[in-house]
DNA sequence: TTACTATTGCAATACAGTTGCGTTAGTTGT
DNA sequence: ACAACTAACGCAACTGTATTGCAATAGTAA
């Protein structure tokens, strides 16, 4: 029997045009589970079934393109990705010392791109935007 | 004679405790006179006196920490660097197809990590942002 | 069932960034 | 001007992230 996750995942893998095998639907269900900016290798040592490095990058960066997911950066050499739910457009805030994370939910993100827009010179369109708060937590910040 | 930029930039270095190297001094002046954001490896390449690369990572980092520089994301693998200049805060729009890149300035910094913070259950302070707009140029879209 | 091709896994490789350590060169005090 | 202190430097070696080429596997559609 199939769980609402899983049905969901692989609606979305089809309307993008994915197939739908075994390792593509366990990682976007245990993305949209996770619910929070995860790393490549993050992923790799906790993903089952497990996937190879390799199939792992590929299958991110193709559903980072087809924006089913989306890349977050935190100021380091890794990038990191999150299920990207579609009623939950948010934000984060990194704490510098310790690293925690926490979402925002603030911008209206249509009217933020509008606005962009329409003060470019050269550009046609805007796609997505990133957008992170560095800080410091209560916890370290005393 | 050193040139106007070389002594602002000498001075910033002094106000945050750095010794005047040569190095040190040529990195800052060629950010603030390329003024787009450029990677380690560009800025290697690119740097009179050139630096070790080890060397170099170290000051950019330092210099990042002290919010002389800021680091940023473009979607990549890539960490880039840029020159803070302090009446010139703005935001990137990038080409997600030729990887263009243009300045926008609009966001009203202070109000904007003020009411992040608002928002925020856990954070004690906001130090900065990072905000990067993906989207298609004119040249590419047609 | 067959043909087509997206997806996978392996091996090798490229590239970004870091660590340890002995040396060099700014800076400060005399 | 000189000595003492230590930030900054450069080299070698290394770690971790991400990519490429290619042959094998497995969804999908006819």
């Amino acid at each position: 029997m199939k769980t609402k996750d899983t049905l969901l995942c692989e609606d979305l893998l089809q309307k993008h045009g994915y197939r739908l095998t075994l390792g593509r639907i366990a990682l976007l269900v245990f993305l949209k589970n996770r619910n929070t900016p995860l790393s490549a290798s993050n992923i790799q040592k906790e993903l089952q079934p497990s996937l190879d490095k390799v199939t792992l990058y590929r299958a991110l960066e193709d559903f980072s393109k087809s924006k089913i997911i989306a890349k977050v950066n935190l100021q380091n050499a890794t990038t990191y990705y999150e299920f990207i739910h579609a009623d939950y457009h948010h934000h984060h805030l990194i704490c510098e010392q310790c690293g925690k994370l926490e979402d925002i939910e603030n911008c209206n993100q249509i009217n933020l791109q509008k606005e962009i827009l329409k003060h470019s010179k050269n550009f046609k369109v805007v796609h997505s935007h990133s957008l992170e708060f560095f800080g410091v937590c209560k916890e370290c910040g005393n």
